[in-house]
DNA sequence: TCTTAGCACTCTAAGGCAAAGAGTGCTAAA
DNA sequence: TTTAGCACTCTTTGCCTTAGAGTGCTAAGA
């Protein structure tokens, strides 16, 4: 643990960092906190904190900027004592996405949109297709030998998809398929089908009985649903901080792979489990591209089980304290909208 | 019909400055193109294009610099010689694309991503849903009062939406409800169905049979499909541009409205019916903030009908040639695989 | 022993200035 | 009509200086 005076300097050194990205000075804190310590006092613990890696000095007679173990700090400590997500914040969310709550896809879309409020960048994933469990998936046949497949989970996604087989499939027949399918699957996780399948497939073939395999195949297809990736909102806002203006391109780059920004939610989820949201800073990102961003990021819930990731994505010196409550509330809405306490 | 020589001067300086975005002088053209005219001479030439408005000097003794007038003329030029879309990059495009012919989406995100090799933001949009063609509709109940409605056009579009009841209905009613919509609007366009349905449904209110007129409003719900946006892709590339460095927010707003996008992508497809593509560059684009872009579209087309449009979005400077053929052979191989002269 | 005032020092940012370079317009000759 | 020549204009670049911000160190004060 820190001595108090050394992290006060340290938070003060963070805050207004992230209120303007100059090096912050030694009289400076001092005014705009009105510490009892004269500047120099200040200057010899900031020379103290540069020691311990929590500051450092883009050059000999500038200010100090916090380096990522600054940041850490500070937001661990903000993790400690963080108040409850405050009630203004979540009352606003409510209304504001209470005429969103159609369907699963259009909530996270509205959700990214009132993250990127926080002038960063917005994010909302709905958890792996693949994780989710079957409420209902039916096939029509279409346009020759095309088939449409439309799944529906119990977390309330919908996912499409059109595959194509080598001979048309008669419409009574994908009917059965789907009765049977639903019967027999119903409410098991998409994963596990596959799985399943899979092992049958196996089975059916050293059988050779054409028919069935060949609906096996049918459903193995099926199953292999397009990921939608992460919704995304306030692009603009984000790329147009002063923080990247060298870099737009590598930044923008950084972004542009969903899978990337996926999994990092994912992950960020889960590790949040308990916490309520999680922070991950700068070089603690996995990620190379993204060394220069950090994010914040809480799952939702629905009926206990984890339904996808919303999140914050912004510079370092982001407002860590703004968005872990905002993450955080949008958190709890998705989860009391899709618990369905609905009319 | 501009002098001969004036309009090889102008090309001459358009394409150079297309290369690289500095102002072109005298004799940077004169040894670029090996002309058989003194640098002297081009600057008169240079002076006259300057007076007829085609070209600009950002300072006094800088070179020159195309207007958006100068770069209509270029493109006109090119629209009117233009050679067939070399039947390398058609071959090409075929191949890459051969494995993205599942349904009409998963197509058009690859086609960005392909459109987006010209260094620019490659997009593709299908035809708003409103104007294609009912092939199928499904409604199923799920969770209790929401129903899932599932729309298959004829153009291969699938667009799925849930909407929520005021009570619950059982499935029995829902599958009636589905028959009765299939069998009596099947191909018809979903416009003029929920015209239809609309003046029936003010009919049947006068009449009151509750039943029915619930039924309608069903239907009427679900026919207010989602218009899935456009699909972009090479955002980071495009960002990057020098062109933009200064004004990076500004261009990432302006892109950043999808609606915005989609609306002029419609337009300058069917402006491009005959000519197989169209061109809107910077100050003519009626969208103020765009004025610094320029928009290269051609639409494709399925059973005779447009079933949406491809472009790709760049600088006013960009390769208008390239651009072009990229465009054409892109809407060219995706009417041919929609035509589904397929396996 | 800890804090602070004072001061010399360092480094950047901003402005001024001159020189270099690129490109022009004009004029007069071919 | 074309072009060579030349004076002129304007930006870019580098260099220098100055102002300002902020530091580290030292020595005095509590």
């Amino acid at each position: 643990m820190l001595a108090e005076r050394l992290q006060k300097i340290l938070f003060a050194v963070v805050q207004s960092y992230i209120q303007r990205p100059d090096p912050v000075g030694s009289r400076y804190v001092v005014k705009k906190y009105a510490f009892s310590f004269s500047p120099a006092t200040v200057r010899n613990i900031m020379a103290d904190l540069e020691e311990m890696g929590f500051l450092s000095q883009p050059h000999t007679s500038a200010g100090r900027v916090p380096t990522d173990r600054g940041y850490r700090l500070y937001v661990n400590h903000l993790l400690r004592k963080r108040r409850r997500a405050e009630e203004r914040m979540l009352r606003l969310l409510r209304a504001r996405l209470r005429n969103l709550q159609e369907d699963l896809e259009a909530l996270l879309q509205g959700v990214a949109r009132e993250l990127s409020a926080s002038s960063y960048l917005g994010v909302a994933a709905p958890a792996r297709a693949s994780r989710t469990t079957l409420n209902r998936i039916e096939l029509f046949g279409y346009r020759g030998s095309r088939v449409a497949v439309v799944l529906i989970s119990n977390e309330g996604l919908i996912r499409h998809r059109v595959i194509r087989l080598s001979r048309p499939v008669s419409p009574a027949d994908l009917r059965r398929l789907s009765e049977y399918l639903n019967s027999r699957f119903g409410g098991w996780a998409i994963d596990e089908i596959r799985l399943r399948l899979v092992k049958e497939m196996s089975q059916e073939k050293a059988m050779c009985d054409m028919l069935i395999s060949r609906a096996l195949e049918i459903c193995g297809k099926a199953l292999e649903l397009p990921e939608q990736g992460v919704f995304m909102a306030g692009m603009a806002d984000f790329l147009g901080l002063p923080d990247f203006s060298s870099r737009i391109g590598e930044i923008a780059r950084a972004i542009e792979d969903k899978h990337l920004v996926l999994r990092l939610l994912e992950e960020l989820g889960t590790e949040a489990q308990e916490a309520g949201s999680a922070v991950l800073i700068g070089s603690e990102n996995p990620v190379k591209e993204m060394r220069s961003l950090s994010i914040v990021a809480a799952p939702f819930r629905q009926e206990g089980r984890m339904a996808g990731t919303v999140g914050i994505i912004g510079p370092t010196r982001m407002d860590y304290q703004r968005a872990m409550t905002m993450v955080e509330a949008t958190a709890q809405v998705i989860t009391e909208t899709l618990s369905g306490k609905e009319s």
